[in-house]
DNA sequence: GAATATGTTTAGGCTAATCTAAATAATTTT
DNA sequence: AAAATTATTTAGATTAGCCTAAACATATTC
């Protein structure tokens, strides 16, 4: 049994894991944690003597399976619940973060195992990130970033990158989301802006919005 | 913003003086919370401090008007989550207590608000408890202990004393619920054992029983 | 490769929530 | 109303999770 704050741990571990190949800096999860180095050493320890990652000091730390096991069923939970709140308690995809941070803590099998029967599956998150099933796999689509999409190919928005508040409701107000289809009309060379169609309508994003929308071409 | 453990205090407190017009002893919520009394105490005076309670040493608490909210607040989650998982996600009556008993902790006033929407704004929980309404205001039934019912009236059973899971899972058995029509046929004097009929059948109930179903007449 | 900068750990403290054991107040019994 | 019992509070300790400041490794720069 996982304290609140051990959750949250192993959860940063686990993000921040994604892109570099396995061992994690202890500022790195200093950072995503809110917290100083010192404390994130401290429950490096903890966590380690609970064989849940491994640690060597100044080296980082990597998650073992069992910790990869606890990482994921809060994934799982945080996504699952991402979900329902969109599609039934009208939320939009900006405001279910801070609410899901607080409801994947909440144990129960039952719960988690229904909650994903009623929301029938789910394989993805508002936000298009792939949900964790009872085993805990999942299946991501071969994506790639909006800025390596071929010019006049089509292809379709399935997530994004980013996923502030900031960057949400300004995709929002574009008229872009999970299913829009988009195609790359011209690449101006100059700045790397990008000239899209994306629905129905054609409009101008930068090169910095381009790199944080994922496609599936 | 209360830590989960103050909003523990707070609804015991406020359940425990529901019986007891307003103060409640040391030792009471001890057993309710599961601490020892010497920890109740120190709460006691740290609530006391953020003025949600009124204490003075010895003689018990009682809770002040935001008290009161604040414990109102946590019941109504308490009882909207309660219905969510016996209306939506499968969940027998004897199941939720402990699972509500953690989301109820989940702070989100548009959570708690569209939940009670996407429920249709229910007026009482799966145990017949009545729901605090966003004013928090609620209005219960004047309901009867069973054993106060008259010879042959009928009566409703409209909610349960004893929230054990023990005593709903024995109700189950015997197709007692919320709703269903019940009436006294005979009383045994000598050991106030009732012969009743609930619902399309007659069964015997001990007075224990009959003492922990409240009913509509 | 020595000097500097950056990242990490250790040592020692703090707070919230709990505990045990002893002291004190209130209540009940005789 | 004194004695005995029960309830409550105080004093002092413990644990988890965090902090700051200082010491120590590692990485980078000259």
């Amino acid at each position: 049994m996982q304290t609140l704050s051990t959750e949250d741990y192993l959860k940063a571990i686990y993000h921040a894991s994604q892109s570099t190949n396995g061992t994690v800096a202890t500022t790195r999860i200093a950072n995503k944690i809110g917290a100083k180095p010192s404390s994130v050493t401290d429950m490096f320890k903890k966590l380690s003597e609970q064989k849940l990652v491994k640690y060597q000091r100044y080296q980082g730390v990597s998650l073992t399976n069992e910790g990869v096991k606890t990482a994921l069923r809060i994934v799982r939970k945080h996504r699952l619940w991402e979900s329902f709140l969109v599609s039934h308690l009208n939320f939009n995809w900006d405001e279910v973060h801070q609410v899901a941070e607080q409801l994947e803590h909440i144990q129960s099998e039952k719960l988690t195992n229904e909650l994903e029967r009623f929301l029938d599956y789910p394989t993805h998150d508002p936000h298009g990130d792939p949900i964790p099933n009872r085993a805990l796999f999942m299946k991501s689509y071969n994506k790639i970033l909006l800025t390596e999409l071929p010019l006049n190919k089509e292809g379709v928005c399935v997530g994004v990158k980013d996923n502030s508040s900031d960057f949400l409701r300004y995709l929002d107000r574009r008229q872009i989301g999970i299913g829009t289809p988009i195609l790359i009309l011209h690449r101006e060379d100059f700045d790397q802006s990008l000239h899209i169609q994306a629905g129905k309508s054609t409009l101008m994003i930068t090169q910095k919005t381009a790199e944080n929308i994922y496609i599936k071409p």
